[in-house]
RNA sequence: GCUCACAUAGCUCAGAUGGUAGAGCACAUCCUUGGUAAGGAUGAGGUCAUCGGUUCAAUUCCGAUUGUGAGCUCCA
């Protein structure tokens, strides 16, 4: 018999018999590690614990708690849900693909006569449970194309016989347990016996490989976990982001309302709301004058056929708003561009001037689907901090260089980590090769010195040019795009824009479109999310409320209000009849950062007793102290 | 836009097999002047999202619309 060598994580070597399986070689180590161990890695390709191995390699084996385990046991999780699922409700539904994903795994049915509720749960979970208790061996089998196609074909699922089709193999594999059995590559954990710790969450529509033209399936999300506490932690966490929520917290905060009068998607800004955002927008214009960028101011709406030369209305008409006026078609904003290019337009421009760098907070209207509008994250009218950089070919890199720094800059006051992504030229592309190349290492280089990973979307690009997008998460790690960096060759063509080079000729100049938080609407909406309310001093729209404990401090509290406001210090006087208990709870609530207690003591002293809305506090001081104290805390921000 | 679910007082939520509805918080008035997360009493508040249908009768059943949620697709 034929003997293979496998090389253990510790190094020691076993010659083995060829044909042994990763369940043998555990057992031979200890009766113990074959039992736990759920799935094994040889060389770089995870297996069965019953995949016979027929050469020599090297072979870990998955354990439980080992980080890769998760992936496998929620993967068999899905297996055993669609299990669970096709035996309560047999032929009226159709098994589709089930992965593991992030956060837990979902699986795809197809039915007409079913529709999952979240009153299904119990009912799938308690089978799940009893199909687990069964401890059913879980087995790989392979079979030819069309053999499978014929197995599926004859138990009516039409989905898995697509699949085989498309997949374009000619053998493919087949896990069983029971009476249930699916398409699907493995690896699987031996027996069903080991998926103890699940809960399904919840249900929702999904698109049949994912694509808008196809029939529409019932996606049940669930996760699982090696352990109880994992999952409760996991729970947990869920509540907590709820908790965070910038929908929850901007009503109770008083930041901002929605209302259906006035139209989904379109934010109303109460007086904190509105305040938090001016004071963001205040330091947006600091930092860009800072930084060498000019402000501009362009109109809410302009004529249709200037549109028509940017190719919005060809091609971004169906987001757009239009209006007509004395026979006279308007768009309304969605983008910023047109308005820079018509300032830069205005002057004939040397390659001195350049680069020309126009900020404007500009608000924009776009038209999204209704589905997709959430809280503040997507709506259909919102704050761009967006700027164009007119430039040289040759400056892009410095400038793509100087926005990154800009983003990392902005990102650190707030405490942001984020990932970024770059999308390179797609299929369908204008602009020269040349062109393509030089923007895309420009920002491929500026991505490699920001010493951050970043992923590549190749073909992701816009039509126009290569771009960067860095994204920033939400309280359930949800994804958001905030800034963008997007090179663009076609404005400028279109619009033609030119400058005077040194040569007395004219040339054509590159459009950087950037972003530096996205959107003011949802920059504000991840930032309650990452503060949980609790805005730092510098942005927080009450930073101070001064309560009084008697009736008799009135008149002092409202010389320390006029005081501490004219010292620049967003502040409010409490002097409502209530106690001073009731007080504090109600600022503390509110997340005010300061509550100034004033009694007799203080008054006598001309001082205020500061508490944080951690519940901590401080020695009384005088009202200047305090001002001292908060204008040092503002400035340690930025 | 699509799938499913939901819509009751400012907020969070009860409620009936079809006979026009309640709680807590918030709000108002009064009492209380109380030192760091809720003092007490009384009161006001709803065409049960909108429009249509079925019915003797609809907040409840059905349909459409609007809005909201989870997700898909799309995007800042």
């Amino acid at each position: 018999m034929a003997l293979v060598k496998i090389e253990l994580p510790d190094g020691s070597l076993r010659e083995v018999a060829a044909g042994s399986t990763p369940y043998d070689i555990a057992l031979s180590i200890g009766e113990g590690l074959a039992r736990q161990s759920i799935a094994a890695r040889f060389e770089d390709r995870l297996v069965d614990m019953s995949t016979a191995l027929e050469c020599s390699g090297r072979l870990a084996l998955i354990t439980q708690n080992a980080p890769e385990a998760l992936e496998v046991l929620r993967h068999s999780s899905a297996h055993l849900m669609a299990h669970a699922v096709k035996s309560l409700y047999g032929d009226d539904v159709q098994v589709t693909i089930g992965p593991s994903i992030d956060t837990g795994f979902y699986y795809d049915f197809f039915s007409e006569k079913k529709t999952f509720a979240p009153e299904d749960f119990e009912a799938i979970e308690k089978k799940m449970a009893e199909l687990a208790k069964q401890d059913l061996p879980i087995t790989r089998e392979e079979m030819s194309s069309a053999e499978a196609i014929e197995l599926f074909r004859a138990m009516g699922e039409n989905y898995k016989v697509e699949l085989i089709e498309d997949l374009g193999e000619t053998r493919v594999s087949l896990y069983r347990q029971g009476d249930f059995v699916d398409l699907c590559r493995g690896p699987h954990v031996p027996r069903t016996g080991l998926l103890k710790v699940y809960k399904l969450i919840s249900v929702a529509g999904a698109y049949w490989r994912g694509s808008e033209k196809n029939a529409m399936l019932q996606r049940i999300y669930a996760t699982a976990f090696s352990d109880k506490k994992q999952l409760k932690a996991h729970l947990a966490r869920l509540e907590e982001a709820k908790k965070r929520d910038h929908r929850k917290l901007g009503r109770e905060l008083d930041l901002f309302s929605f209302n259906e009068e006035a139209g989904a998607g379109l934010v109303i800004w109460h007086p904190k709301g509105a305040l938090l955002r001016s004071l963001i927008e205040d330091f947006e214009r600091k930092e860009h004058l800072k930084r060498g960028y000019d402000l501009v101011v362009g109109p809410q709406i302009l004529k249709t056929e200037l549109w028509k030369i940017s190719g919005h209305y060809e091609n971004y008409r169906e987001n757009m708003y239009f209006t007509e006026v004395d026979e006279q078609g308007y768009g309304i904003k969605p983008m910023n561009c047109l308005a820079h290019m018509l300032v830069y337009k205005t002057k004939i421009r040397s390659y001195r001037d350049l680069p020309q760098r126009y900020f404007e907070l500009g608000m924009v209207h776009r038209h999204e689907k209704s589905g997709v509008l959430h809280g503040l994250m997507r709506v259909r009218g919102f704050t761009q901090d967006d700027a164009h950089i007119i430039c040289r070919p040759d400056q892009i890199d410095a400038e793509v260089k100087a926005v990154m720094q800009f983003v990392r800059d902005v990102a650190g006051i707030f405490g942001f980590e984020y990932c970024m992504e770059l999308s390179t030229r797609p299929e369908k592309a204008i602009g020269s090769d040349a062109d393509w190349e030089a923007a895309t290492s420009a920002l491929r280089s500026a991505l490699d010195d920001s010493g951050q990973a970043y992923e590549v979307n190749e073909g992701d690009g816009a039509f126009y040019g290569p771009k960067i997008d860095v994204k920033l998460k939400d309280a359930l790690d949800r994804e958001w795009q905030c800034a963008t960096i997007q090179c663009d060759f076609t404005m400028p063509e279109r619009f033609d824009l030119t400058y005077v080079g040194a040569d007395g000729e004219k040339h054509r100049p590159v459009m950087l479109h950037r972003v530096i938080v996205g959107s003011i609407e949802r920059f504000i909406g991840i930032l309650i999310e990452h503060y949980a309310g609790n805005f730092p001093l510098w942005i927080s729209p009450v930073q101070a409320v001064v309560v009084n404990v008697t009736d008799k401090q009135a008149e002092y509290v409202k010389k320390v209000e006029a005081q501490l406001r004219e010292a620049g210090i967003r502040v409010h006087a409490d002097l409502r009849n209530e106690k001073l208990g009731f007080k504090i709870r109600e600022a503390q609530m509110n997340k005010t950062p300061y509550m100034l207690v004033v009694g007799d003591r203080e008054m006598e002293e001309g001082q205020v007793a500061p508490r944080f809305r951690d519940g901590t506090s401080l020695d009384p001081m005088t009202v200047e102290e305090f001002i001292r104290f908060a204008a040092e805390e503002v400035k340690s921000f930025h």
